[in-house]
DNA sequence: AGCCAGGAAAGCG
DNA sequence: CGCTTTCATGGC
């Protein structure tokens, strides 16, 4: 089955929703690495669970298998009241609303906790494509494979798995100087005597942070990308070289001073408590829309 | 406080 | 085909 006819997906379970959605801009937004385009719809992995996805129209969802609409719902958040989630965000900043505009339907994924952090610990200075290739192969090399009559996929491989294929397998897989990191990190949780769950617990994003910066590689960028995407704390800012470029450029008159640490700060208060949700608005606009004429 | 290694491929001309 | 850049961090 190539999801390409529409009798591929007649067994499919069906999400109604409402507000704006784009599941293409969400999957390729640089939140999540490893979900590949199929027939009509995407396949991939959420924790141990094949899925395949396929937006049928502007507010429904179609879901294989059918057991699995609730993890979807979930995933990408359609539960949400999203109208309320855009009325705390500053009305009178036009070239933000500008950035929502140029695609309202992105939306923060609620990853797994171990696949969120392993994956942004290998995402450091390195290219949305290149990450997705090096997130594919080592769920390829190590991870489980999952079958179903419409694809094939692979989880992320469990802490110990990783830990088990060591630093040296992280290399060859093409992770560079970042698999000291992914197999200290995996070393450590697949002992057991320390787990992320614990992080749910943290009663501020300023605790949260502390326990992930714990781990070798985890700065104040990736334990905001793990802190949003993983943990869904909606005000975590991650700053990257995009939202730094952006930033710059549409708040600050393009003044080179101007260091990350304010920028986080300003983004904070700018944009409430759902900044990070902004965050994401901005970054995707700042790859598709604007790219090299930033730099001036 | 600022600089630089580390590591590999995509993205440019 | 070569050169630069790349959703950073840790250590000096």
């Amino acid at each position: 089955m190539e999801l390409e006819s529409e009798s591929d997906w007649e067994c499919a379970g069906r999400i109604k929703f409402s507000g704006e959605f784009d599941l293409s801009a969400t999957l390729s937004s640089g939140q999540v690495f490893h979900w590949l385009p199929k027939g009509k719809g995407w396949v991939g992995c959420v924790g141990s669970s094949l899925v395949g996805v396929r937006q049928s129209k502007a507010e429904e969802l179609l879901v294989l298998p059918s057991d699995q609409t609730d993890v979807i719902r979930h995933y990408f958040r359609l539960d949400e009241d999203q109208a309320a989630i855009f009325a705390t965000f500053p009305r009178n900043d036009a070239f933000f609303w500008q950035a929502v505009e140029s695609s309202p339907g992105l939306r923060i994924i609620r990853q797994p906790l171990w696949e969120c952090l392993a994956t942004f610990l290998t995402s450091s200075l390195k290219q949305v494509a290149h990450i997705q290739g090096i997130s594919l192969a080592l769920r390829a090399a190590i991870g489980e494979e999952h079958h179903a009559g419409w694809g094939t996929g692979f989880s992320y491989p469990e802490p110990r798995a990783v830990s088990e294929a060591g630093e040296s397998e992280l290399r060859k897989l093409g992770l560079g100087y970042r698999a000291k990191s992914v197999a200290l990190a995996a070393e450590e949780l697949g002992k057991g005597n320390l787990s992320l769950e614990t992080g749910r617990t943290c009663s501020s994003d300023e605790e949260l942070r502390e326990f992930l910066c714990q781990f070798h590689g985890v700065g104040r960028k990736i334990a905001h990308c793990v802190m949003l995407f993983g943990y869904g704390r909606m005000q975590a800012f991650p700053v990257d070289v995009w939202i730094e470029r952006i930033l710059r450029h549409a708040y600050y008159q393009g003044d080179p001073s101007v260091k990350a640490s304010e920028m986080e700060i300003f983004a904070g208060d700018h944009f409430g408590p759902y900044a990070g949700y902004a965050q994401q608005f901005l970054f995707h606009h700042a790859r598709v829309h604007l790219g090299k004429d930033l730099e001036k």
